[in-house]
DNA sequence: GTTCTAGAAC
DNA sequence: GTTCTAGAAC
């Protein structure tokens, strides 16, 4: 009987949103498609119709959110909330914000070193980004998560794809702007599996890389708790 | 960015 | 036969 009940109530659902979808002019849905890129928009115009399990933080200016798939035991995204679309359309105008943002992802990692001591962290941008919306990367350097899946996410974050805040604010102040070679970063991200902190070349596939990383971390906290 | 899955690699 | 990767998604 209660399965009923749901199905009627799904149905009159579906229905619903079916009717006020083709009603109204629905001018957002720009390419439905291309949705996914534009997620992030979502967090900087309104952060506080989020939960605190998706946004840590936010102010007039920022918004800090939990990245939805963490490729590490810790992962943010930290966010000017005024609409940039990319690292691309930085202009030297924009150093003032980048000061105020490289405070705001100290700060997380400040908070989270306190909780674990044994967290080393990274702060920077992908070169091409996926996502709308210019945001900055707070990373442990772990990289134990389920979440890591493929060769691109890892070289995402492992090679010079990934790069830290301030080499992003040194070009800038020098060359005011910031403009990769497409070509070289796209084969970045096809490289061999290497490990950032040994000297393991060509480690044969994910689940290897994950079971060396699991060995790092936990050699590690042997040497630090004897 | 993710999910899904065909077929490559083992 | 199973594990794993990598490309399509309208």
């Amino acid at each position: 009987m209660q399965i009923i009940i749901i199905t009627i109530k799904i149905m009159k659902n579906s229905t619903r949103s079916f009717s006020t979808k083709s009603f109204s002019s629905y001018s957002s849905s720009s390419s439905p498609s291309l949705r996914w890129s534009e997620e992030l928009i979502r967090y900087c115009e309104h952060p506080e119709v989020f939960s605190t399990k998706e946004v840590y933080h936010f102010d007039n200016e920022f918004v800090i959110i939990f990245d939805k798939y963490p490729k590490a035991k810790k992962h943010f995204l930290v966010m000017p909330r005024k609409r940039i679309d990319s690292i691309e359309n930085l202009k030297k105008g924009d150093l003032g914000m980048m000061q105020k943002l490289k405070e705001k992802g100290q700060w997380v990692i400040d908070s989270m070193k306190e909780e674990n001591p044994k967290l080393n962290f990274r702060m920077g941008f992908h070169a091409f980004p996926s996502m709308k919306q210019f945001h900055m990367h707070v990373i442990s350097q772990d990289f134990i998560s389920s979440a890591l899946k493929n060769k691109k996410h890892w070289n995402s974050f492992t090679t010079p794809f990934f790069k830290d805040y301030e080499k992003i604010e040194n070009i800038l102040k020098e060359k005011g702007e910031i403009k990769f070679d497409k070509i070289y970063y796209e084969a970045l991200l096809k490289k061999p599996l290497n490990c950032h902190l040994c000297n393991k070349k060509d480690i044969k596939n994910i689940p290897t890389l994950k079971k060396h990383l699991g060995d790092h971390w936990n050699d590690d906290s042997s040497e630090k708790s004897e």
